[in-house]
DNA sequence: TATTTGTATTATTTATTATAATACAAATAT
DNA sequence: ATATTTGTATTATAATAAATAATACAAATA
């Protein structure tokens, strides 16, 4: 798995490692039970410290991404929205994704279709041979 | 408008309040020419300093939702999305969103109809009435 | 036993966030 | 004309966050 760090852009390193990971699980790219590669290889691999990329891990295993022990490292093990708390969470970023977008002459049919290229593009069973 | 502010929040406060004025925009509650309250009002109202409000209003000014000058203060001015600056970032935005989504175990299904009922929150025509 | 693992510690640097106290030119209202 | 209000700029300060650096340690592995 390929990520990619804009070490211009606000969005802090730890926040975009913790993205690309989840976009990778989510995509497929990264499955169930997969290993990570370890803390200090990470941090070699992006250029950047190894304490920036445990925390990247340690979010990831609070948020319920992946999971951690000595023996196997940082593994995927995705955890599901048991009590609504992502639907919350989801609904409070679309109403200002949609928001900003009613105002910038977006209509909804046109979001709605931006959301089905997105998922189009989500399905990528082959993604890790490529 | 009312604006709640959540001091206890990690997003910072003139992000809320940028955000605040986008999503009060997108609703309809405020409407194209519609003054906003000057940055002292409104630093008072919401108990921050003013210069929060000011960096704020400088945001929205540079993102085109809103124009300001020294007659009127701040007005209500949103620019379409002509070159596909949105589109773009919300792209990006709901690529996260829904590979979260994904992982969460929400279905495609149930994330349009999260869409579809953040939509129905938005047309509020008589939103200032109330 | 030596190595690798995640993790903790301490320190340092830089950037960000927020507040505070003024000040100024432009425009408005009285 | 004068006083007030406007957005804006300046300078300073404090608190917090982000990133790096250099180690160190216990647990597990090879």
């Amino acid at each position: 798995m390929i990520i990619k760090l804009d070490m211009a852009s606000e969005v802090p390193i730890y926040v975009q490692l913790r993205n690309a990971v989840v976009i990778g699980i989510g995509k497929g790219e990264l499955v169930p039970g997969e290993g990570l590669p370890t803390v200090r290889q990470m941090a070699e691999d992006l250029g950047v410290n190894t304490m920036t990329v445990n925390k990247a891990y340690g979010i990831l295993k609070n948020e319920g991404f992946i999971e951690i022990d000595r023996r196997h490292g940082a593994r995927v093990n995705p955890q599901k929205d048991k009590f609504g708390v992502f639907r919350e969470k989801a609904e409070d970023e679309l109403l200002l994704l949609i928001s900003e977008a009613t105002v910038r002459g977006v209509e909804k049919s046109e979001f709605m279709a931006l959301c089905e290229k997105v998922y189009a593009g989500m399905c990528m069973p082959d993604a890790k041979l490529v």
